[in-house]
DNA sequence: ATTATCTATAGATCTATAGATAATGC
DNA sequence: ATTATCTATAGATCTATAGATAATGC
């Protein structure tokens, strides 16, 4: 609250829809429920916004171009090969950890709504590139040195992908069926964390 | 269209809305455009079923609990340790290349609507018993006899789960952003079904 | 007679817009 | 004067139900 009374409304509006996005995704949420919470009327979210659209493509273009991003932003002036795979992983774990719904989000809307894949997919044209210019020629050296087995670039990155972030979207499933605690939930992260880097760089070993 | 003219209706409309519900989830289907692709009108959905959160349950109930045993189903009657877990990871892979979406719709449901949860957990309570039972007490005596690194039963189901679960949420961001065709998807879900039995069975040695 | 299926529509929910009013800057 | 905010409501969409009609079984 105290903070939000110093901001632009029309800012605090796209910080409350982030919000309200990342729990519901983009047809659970609605605009009524995003005015409420800012503390205005339904009608300015589309005075500033337009429509509701255009409202979550702001936000969700920018999302997913950080989500996209995340496993790669890490781990480039690594002295070892191995270091710079451990820092990626880590990275990646820690992005989500300030982003823990964002996998969902991302996820949820790509799979039932298609449409969504041309908004961003500009920005992602890239990204193979990016994958196979650093990372497959970090591994193809290593390759052939002996260091690593032979696997592909993008093997490498589902596999951190997936480890990481299926933590994220099981929460629910493991507070739920596990009945773990938050604490439980938080101590189970960390573990995993350390668990990770180590099942990871075991798996490149020759 | 042929083999349906003969069923039941009721069933038919189950089948149809299974479909629909594991497409788009609960609150993305709707009943008019399932009466229509069942060729019947959106009022018999009801008379059968009463509402669509009664028509939903029946379907999501089944569902979920076959996702949840999916992961300890088979490898009971393996000869080795190393087998049975080879005989897990596959069996696991198979049934979600058989119900591709069901890991969106479990997660989707799960994270949205946390009520959804209540009404799968009484078919769940008995699988952390399950897991500890069988899978705990296998890993125990390998671990003992040394041929198996300190791990606990819930770090290897995650590990399988994330590994083979990931790839059928991740379709759509493959197929989108990496461009890949059917073919290629399906020719990567190969080789990763190996692999991910690889990478396992590497990470459980000390 | 009973069960299955249909038509028609009420009622809830949600987004978007029109038009009124209040706040702000010059 | 212009910009921000509000009230009120149209219009779309969807679920659920009431009541009519058709099909079925005895």
């Amino acid at each position: 609250m105290n903070s939000k009374e110093n901001k632009d409304i029309e800012e605090l509006i796209q910080e409350v829809a982030e919000k309200h996005f990342l729990q519901k995704g983009y047809s659970m949420a609605n605009t009524l429920e995003i005015a409420k919470e800012v503390g205005c009327n339904q009608a300015l979210i589309h005075y500033y916004y337009r429509s509701k659209e255009k409202l979550f493509l702001k936000i969700f273009e920018n999302k997913a171009r950080s989500f996209f991003k995340s496993i790669l932003m890490a781990g480039n002036e690594c002295d070892t090969f191995e270091e710079s795979i451990k820092q990626k992983i880590e990275a990646h774990f820690d992005f989500l950890t300030e982003n823990p719904n964002l996998p969902f989000l991302v996820i949820n809307e790509l799979i039932t709504n298609p449409k969504r894949m041309e908004s961003i997919k500009s920005d992602l044209v890239h990204l193979p590139q990016q994958i196979f210019e650093n990372l497959g020629k970090d591994l193809e050296k290593e390759i052939e040195k002996g260091n690593v087995r032979q696997i592909e670039a993008i093997d490498l990155v589902l596999m951190i992908a997936s480890l990481n972030i299926s933590l994220f979207l099981a929460k629910p499933i493991l507070q739920g069926v596990l009945s773990m605690s938050d604490d439980e939930y938080n101590m189970l992260l960390k573990r995993r964390k350390a668990e990770n880097v180590r099942i990871i760089l075991s798996s490149l070993l020759p």
